[in-house]
DNA sequence: AGCACGCCGACT
DNA sequence: GTCGGCGTGCTC
């Protein structure tokens, strides 16, 4: 018997392809198959072939499958749904959808890395270029790495590949290749089945390990809000009569009214009451960047050992698939993980709790371009699952929806503790704009004035003289320090991006943020010996050197996003805080989310203007986000806590509802403004980004679709009236990596009218001539 | 996206 | 000669 099914490959095209096989297939099964050039590729059963298409005959040959990689599918008949919703809404190949929404590992790469020989290491020093020089003291280097080198000493693309040859013919070199085969998720999954015993005897030692430490876990219970939070989701969420009466809840609640604590009670009481105690119903809780907040994993682990599974981004893959399939055996009742963890392989999800559901790391950042909040909206509907959406400062999208009923609101008014949300007060900041100091040949001190008003550095010792720790955060955006040259005012730039290069004050190296350039402060100078350079703005490095100078006796660390690169680093440093080893702690906006520091009395807010003068649309919701959250930050413990904001916008509507932590008043006048403006929630926004190498084909071409669309829309008054096309317009950052990127921007108040066109404008474009590349972002995150 | 095919310019 | 870079086109 031979039948035909339908296979979705990771791959541009929208669209499946049909393969014979010998038997049918479930959907959500892997298979491997022969696509185009290659022998052997990753597709997922999508569906049995709909009846030969009667339009003409086929001009393609149908291929037999090469093999099944699954017994069981590794997709629920759920996530296969999920998968084509997502592509749907987000207008994103199912292939490509598929493959997103399983751990890395089955994409198909051959990593390679050159080693370097003793002789290498002794090879002449006449030679051009030398190998040890472009191993820069490490043995092993990859390959992209060593041909950037290569180049970076002035070889061309082909000179660096023959030199590479000739070293390695001349044994200076060796060369290893890592194969990542396509089927390594398929090669786990029978391992998994085979350590399922270690698992469970892991899990019996952790549950003994709980029991001699500890005996029952402890609840602690709940007041009286809490536990109206808590009936209210029971009643009318996990025992709803059907799915027409559940929605979704949005728990509004003040940080530290103990939103955590009625999770915990909620999981728990889901678990107790599950019918079928032989397959018991499972939560799952996503968290924003969860490798940031560890005591909240172990909250939940202490409550049900042995029960939860936890993945991070920092995770191994194999670790990663391990704490998964744990969830898919239905062994572990709880996954907390970041956005991906909404692709859980739930056997029985029953209900799904978005922590800090603002929190702009829901939202993918490439690829898929996902938002794990609206997914986990969907992923419950179709799972018939409760949602709960947990925020102190609500995004305006879901207290939109709460306003107008679509969403359950719950509040939770009141800190759990009596103590008083700690006070803010403002200082006017001084003018940030502050050349320092000026570079002439090779020599140059870099100093700089203090970004602190005396006020901030006087708090700062008193509360030291307390024995009290304070944060400082700054806000990195705007705030990377940069070498602009005194003659023509212009900053020493990316050369493949449109980006100035930033400075890193302490080895004197220049990077770019966005293609990882690298070149040195000294090398800028002697390339323009006519310029003289200066350095300008501050970072939360130099914040950093400048309170080590003003407060010596102080034990100062610095946490941004530099320090978290090494990700042995934050748990270090935030320990540390934690024991009291550190006094002062400087740090970009990751201080302001989620950790819990009793002893923190004092926070000091640097400037929070840059972020609301950015021409984006969430500035302003960012901002009150920020010091809303930064402020929960403060006084945690017993002691009453304080905020400073140095600011020159204190007299701002954001600033000033943010003092007052007035969620609402804040609420009001920004969703006023989105209406006016028709941003969402009121209006639906689609981006589409076309990016090439060369700007004047992608110009002409842009200019092009431009032509077709608006023709398309002439045709159509309704759908021109309710519909706004912006663009084709520059990028705000115009060129990245030697491509220069344009947007078109769809704006509606109605979501057919903006999918519609933006359906109509992706046809239009699903060809594009030359390396020119197509994006599209489904409710974008910002107009940046 | 991958991957092969095919064309073009420097080294054994 | 031929190897490697790099543009082009296709994928059931």
């Amino acid at each position: 018997m031979t039948v035909d099914l339908q296979i979705a490959v990771a791959t541009p095209l929208h669209q499946t392809f049909t393969y014979h096989h010998d038997e049918a297939l479930t959907p959500g099964v892997r298979v491997l198959v022969p696509f185009g050039r290659q022998a052997r590729t990753l597709g997922v059963v999508v569906s049995a072939a709909p009846p030969a298409d009667a339009t003409g005959p086929r001009t393609f040959k149908i291929k037999y499958i090469n093999s099944v990689l699954d017994a069981e599918p590794v997709y629920s008949l759920v996530l296969m749904r999920l998968a084509e919703w997502l592509s749907q809404y987000y207008m994103h190949p199912v292939g490509e959808v598929l493959r997103a929404m399983l751990p890395a590992s089955n994409k198909k790469s051959t990593k390679v890395t050159y080693e370097l020989t003793g002789d290498g290491a002794n090879a002449p020093e006449d030679l051009e270029v030398r190998p040890v020089t472009m191993f820069a003291r490490k043995s092993t280097v990859s390959e992209p790495t060593l041909k950037n080198r290569l180049k970076d000493h002035g070889l061309s693309a082909e000179e660096s590949g023959r030199t590479i040859k000739t070293w390695l013919r001349k044994g200076w070199i060796t060369v290893a290749r890592e194969r990542k085969i396509a089927a390594r998720s398929a090669v786990h999954l029978p391992e998994a089945t085979v350590t399922e015993t270690t698992a469970t005897e892991a899990t019996i030692t952790e549950t003994t390990d709980a029991a001699a430490n500890a005996g029952r876990p402890v609840f602690q219970n709940l007041n009286a809000r809490q536990q109206a939070a808590f009936d209210t989701i029971v009643t009318r969420g996990l025992r709803a009569a059907s799915a027409a009466d559940r929605c979704p809840f949005l728990l509004f609640g003040v940080t530290g009214s103990g939103k955590t604590e009625v999770f915990l009670h909620t999981i728990r009481e889901l678990i107790d009451s599950s019918a079928d105690q032989s397959q018991k119903a499972q939560s799952l809780v996503l968290v924003p960047e969860i490798s940031l907040t560890p005591q909240m994993t172990r909250i939940f682990e202490e409550r049900f050992p042995g029960k939860v599974a936890v993945v991070h981004s920092a995770m191994e893959d194999d670790e990663r698939w391990r704490e998964l399939d744990r969830v898919r055996r239905g062994e572990a009742l709880v996954l907390i993980g970041p956005r991906s963890a909404v692709f859980g392989p739930f056997a029985n999800l029953k209900l799904i709790i978005v922590d800090e559901e603002h929190d702009g790391s829901y939202k993918q950042g490439s690829g898929l371009l996902y938002n794990a909040r609206d997914v986990a909206i969907v992923r419950a509907g179709l799972e018939n699952a409760t949602v709960v959406l947990g925020s102190a400062t609500p995004s305006m999208e879901s207290w939109n929806n709460a306003v107008t009923g679509k969403y359950q609101l719950i509040e939770m008014p009141d800190r759990a503790s009596t103590k008083p949300l700690p006070e803010i007060e403002t200082l006017p900041a001084r003018p940030a704009f502050k050349a320092i100091s000026f570079l002439r040949g090779d020599s140059g001190s870099m100093e700089h004035e203090s970004p602190f008003a005396d006020e901030v550095i006087n708090a700062l010792r008193e509360n030291l003289s307390r024995k009290q720790q304070s944060i400082v955060l700054v806000n990195r955006r705007g705030y990377a320090y940069y070498l602009m040259s005194v003659e023509d005012r212009k900053a020493a730039g990316c050369p493949k991006c449109s980006i100035s290069l930033s400075v890193h004050s302490k080895k004197k190296i220049l990077r770019c943020h966005y293609c990882g350039y690298n070149t040195t402060v000294q090398k800028i100078i002697a390339d323009s010996p006519d310029k003289t350079w200066a350095v300008v703005g501050y970072g939360s490095q130099k914040a950093e050197d400048v309170l080590k100078s003003k407060i010596p006796e102080a034990q100062i660390a610095r946490l941004d996003s530099d320090t978290v690169l090494d990700p042995k680093a934050l748990p270090e440093i935030l320990g540390k805080f934690r024991a009291g080893e550190i006094d002062i702690l400087v740090g970009t906006q990751i201080l302001a989310k989620g950790h819990d520091f009793p002893n923190v009395t004092l926070i000091a807010i640097l400037e929070v203007d840059q972020l609301l003068g950015l021409p984006d649309f969430r500035g302003g919701e960012r901002t009150f986000q920020l010091l809303v959250q930064a402020a929960g930050r403060s006084g945690r413990g017993q002691l009453a806590g304080k905020v400073l904001l140095q600011s020159m916008r204190c007299g701002h509507p954001v600033v000033q509802t943010a003092l007052r932590q007035d969620f609402k008043a804040f609420a009001e006048i920004e969703l006023e403004f989105r209406k006016a403006l028709g941003y969402p929630p009121f209006g639906r926004m689609i981006q589409f980004e076309f990016n090439g190498s060369d700007p004047r084909k992608l110009d002409q071409w842009c200019s092009a679709i431009e032509d077709s669309l608006l023709t398309m829309l002439e045709s159509n008054s309704e759908l021109a009236r309710c519909v706004r096309v912006l663009g084709p317009a520059p990028a705000p950052i115009e060129v990245i990596r030697g491509r220069t990127r344009r947007t078109i921007m769809i704006v509606s108040p109605s979501r057919p009218a903006c999918r519609t066109v933006a359906t109509h404008l992706q046809k239009l474009v699903s060809a594009p001539p030359g390396d020119i590349r197509v994006k599209i972002d489904v409710d974008p995150q910002s107009t940046l």
